[in-house]
DNA sequence: AACACAGCGTACCGTGTGGTACAGTGAACC
DNA sequence: GGTTCACTGTACCACACGGTACGCTGTGTT
């Protein structure tokens, strides 16, 4: 259950397998066999299969959380952004995160805390630019949040038709919509 | 297998317990307890567990045809259909709504199709409407598109954090930036 | 009265589940 | 050479699973 190397690689190896094939109803041991071991051993790193689950979504986490690095504020820089979430290689790994979204929503073992974050912590430092940059306080909260809800959906688009020029003509209009002149109503409460 | 008034009765309650409980790793025991009846009548009625899952999927894609009706185009229109969603009596809606989507998007069984129309059903009256306005058809689709993502992505977002004031800010910001006069620029391939 | 038939419950089957017991490995350290 | 310790395979457990066999209702038909 501690760290280890070998937990290490098995970790890794489960996510990557769940990234392919789910991850809810697969069994420990068909886990096991896909990751080359047995069911004894995975039990033997996580203790149980929920903690398997548990570990596996909280890499995810992390990976997700490492990939935020610097945040996105002009259209270019954003455009940037999903050319690289709407690369190929990451499907498999956004299918994933959304459903151990959709395992969070329903409450399931493991996913506490999953979902307090899934938002914040993607909206707040876009905020915190913004604010720096003299934005209002609640306008820069609902365009962070507006701009997540717009990748995020479109990535769900993504996924479902895998149409990359479709979606990314999309959210190019959205960075166009963004980049207008005079958006602030200064006559606001 | 076939309709009956039974089958009906037993479809609307399962319906009801997968939007509060999920569906995917309940058991036909836990669903046939839950809704006063036994394992073996969901066996008569569906054929199998699967045979149920398929049928509660689509009802939920039945009813999310039936509630689509006329489509938004003016920014009022738009924010009432907001409010309609935001509404708490539809969470658990759609929380299964997102977590048959998740299950689609990794192929499980009884969810050929979903995600065909997931996206095409809800952008192509839209786009109609659009066209007829006069706007470019590659415009229209892109925003189309970008409505649906906006929407389904404020609505994550609302089911995780329950913010109903912030993600309504969110979409009314998206009517303004749509409402800004000359969005549409005249030299376009 | 005899039958048909949709609806339903009980008891059961074989199978796969998550998890455990236990007996090893082989390398590292003393 | 002995001991420790992380790691792993085999065999097993009790249990819940999806599905089936079979028999019992009630209601409507003939």
């Amino acid at each position: 259950m501690a760290d280890s190397q070998a937990r290490d690689r098995l970790l890794y190896a489960a996510v990557q397998h769940a990234s392919d094939h789910g991850i809810a109803d697969l069994s420990l041991r068909e886990i096991a066999a896909a990751l080359g071991t047995s069911h004894r051993m995975l039990i033997y790193h996580f203790g149980s299969r929920e903690g398997l689950l548990v570990a596996v979504v909280r890499e995810v986490e992390r990976r997700e959380r490492e990939s935020l690095g610097a945040a996105p504020l002009s259209g270019a820089d954003a455009r940037r952004r999903w050319d690289r979430l709407a690369d190929p290689s990451l499907r498999a790994q956004e299918r994933l995160f959304f459903e151990i979204y959709s395992h969070a929503l329903l409450g399931r073992p493991g996913t506490e805390g999953f979902l307090d974050e899934a938002v914040e912590r993607w909206i707040s430092p876009v905020k915190e630019l913004m604010i720096g940059a003299g934005i209002d306080d609640e306008d820069a909260e609902a365009l962070a949040r507006l701009g997540l809800a717009v990748t995020r959906g479109l990535l769900l688009d993504l996924l479902a038709t895998g149409d990359t020029a479709g979606t990314t003509r999309a959210f190019d209009l959205f960075t166009q919509l963004l980049d207008q002149p005079s958006r602030h109503d200064p006559s606001h409460g």
